[in-house]
DNA sequence: CTGTTAGCGCTTTCAA
DNA sequence: TTGAAAGCGCTAACAG
């Protein structure tokens, strides 16, 4: 082409403002979207903001635009919006699921789109997979409790039908037995979603006629719900000494907790990362089976 | 219609698993395409994680979907995010500015879009714009530690150059000011953009021949790190006793501190559900001059 | 109530 | 090297 014409050309551009439409561009055959969906269920957790944090640079690396929808761990919320991204071309989807059902991410109801679940798995489902490796992760913290001479251990997590708090109930559970330590169904408290609900849950254990002498909480929410509780009777005296703590999920300002703590740490940014490559992945013409990948976290004392 | 054929027609949808593109619907003239752009500076900042949740939420009551993306504070793609959203036919902007700089936030560069600035301020650019009261947060909560009895208070916080971190420093001022205490440009710590940045700057403000008895982190960046450092330092007996502490942005875990911390608090889910809520009122036709929103934020001792 | 057509902005193909 | 045309999936307008 004539370089003055481009020149011409350019300059009309910059001139009108002109911007191609990139969604008229998307609608011809062979021509990609640039967009994946990402369903999350709370991105005001800072584990799922580091989680969409990994995946959006992933994401522009390979020039992709990320569409953000919050579930709320609300099923209805996660089917309509899996099915407005693919209304909208998507080149493909990451999914944390917020329940077991998952006839909406089969890969007939995508339209044959690939799907990367991360964080959960979800039953039935042949789609590629990224996990936190949490029953490993859970038995190792409760097993630094029971070496601090604990025996009396309290539970604190989701309800255990959902995934990750099932898979961390296991590994809790898997230490106590190997410990011989027989569990105690007054101790063990699940169903805590939020910091409120986290809060009432600590107290009821602290108020047990034989109350818990060290608590294992399964994520950040019931980890800090469970320290607010600490921290008050603490500070008017209804509490001599604070128990001992392990936490699935790192926490910032643990170390000032005034008692032992383990914690169960790992990179969501990471892990988002990896759930995004995966994705890419299919998208460049990968074809195998459905992968999982168990990422391992680390536990610090 | 005859219920018989519609129902021919629902079956056929069911059966082909048949989904309206939506890009090809959005580039007929008077459709709108639903969808927002969001350009944040660091998604896996809880502050901004809730910050984009907030939009997230009244953007799907009005049925929009949200276009997310990451500055990580670097001007240059914030243009190019702000470009690409253009491109991709969103209605509207949210843009929490990453520089002082922004014609490309100008009304003419972006085609006529309405934007909404949040949490920081760019000048030039007449656009509705929310922000938080930093000024009198700040001044408040180092008023406090004046009030406590400190005259050596320390200043942490990004750049002063960066719009929120000047305006804080403002108020850190002006408390100061008020109170006839001399600045001590020693105790200005200015530039720690993360935590490890805000360690170092907590470390040298500790080794001082006259270190201060107290400090005021412009952020939970600085107010994290400075707490590491502090924790540390308690706890291998180079510190006796940790100096008081006042936090804009509230912290988690923050009452184990074991030293008088005063925190300024805010609701960053609502700062981003009324920008949203400010972006729809254009859309809705509203044609006022830009808004200036400034969010009270509270000061708890 | 149903069917047809034009045209949105784009890219690919084919023709000049 | 440049120009023209076809057609992507959709909706609005119009015709039957």
């Amino acid at each position: 082409m004539r370089p003055e014409l481009q020149q011409r050309v350019l300059d009309a551009v910059a001139r009108l403002g002109y911007r191609r439409n990139e969604n008229a561009r998307s609608i011809r055959p062979g021509q990609h979207s640039g967009l994946i969906g990402v369903a999350i269920t709370n991105i005001g957790n800072p584990y799922y903001g580091n989680f969409a944090l990994g995946v959006e640079e992933v994401a522009a690396e390979r020039g992709r635009r990320v569409l953000l929808g919050n579930t709320g761990e609300d099923l209805d919320r996660e089917r309509q919006l899996v099915s407005d991204f693919v209304g909208r071309q998507v080149e493909g989807l990451i999914v944390v699921p917020s329940g077991p059902s998952g006839e909406h991410l089969r890969a007939e109801a995508l339209g044959g789109l690939p799907v990367v679940l991360a964080s959960r798995q979800v039953g039935g489902i042949d789609a590629d997979a990224v996990l936190l490796d949490d029953v490993e992760g859970a038995r190792q913290a409760t097993e630094r409790l029971v070496a601090l001479g604990h025996e009396r251990i309290a539970f604190l997590g989701n309800n255990v039908s959902m995934f990750t708090a099932g898979r961390r109930y296991e590994g809790f559970r898997r230490a106590l037995e190997a410990a011989g330590i027989a569990e105690d169904p007054a101790l063990a408290s699940a169903g805590q979603q939020d910091l409120e609900a986290a809060r009432a849950a600590m107290t009821r254990l602290l108020d047990l006629a034989e109350p818990p002498t060290a608590v294992f909480a399964a994520n950040n929410r019931n980890t800090i719900g469970a320290l607010q509780v600490i921290a008050r009777r603490l500070a008017d005296g209804r509490l001599a000494e604070a128990p001992a703590l392990a936490s699935f999920d790192d926490v910032e300002l643990i170390e000032f907790v005034p008692a032992p703590t383990v914690v169960v740490s790992h990179d969501a940014r990471e892990l988002g990362g990896i759930a995004a490559r995966m994705l890419f992945e299919r998208l460049d013409g990968f074809d195998g089976p459905p992968r999982f990948v168990e990422l391992p976290v680390s536990v610090q004392a």
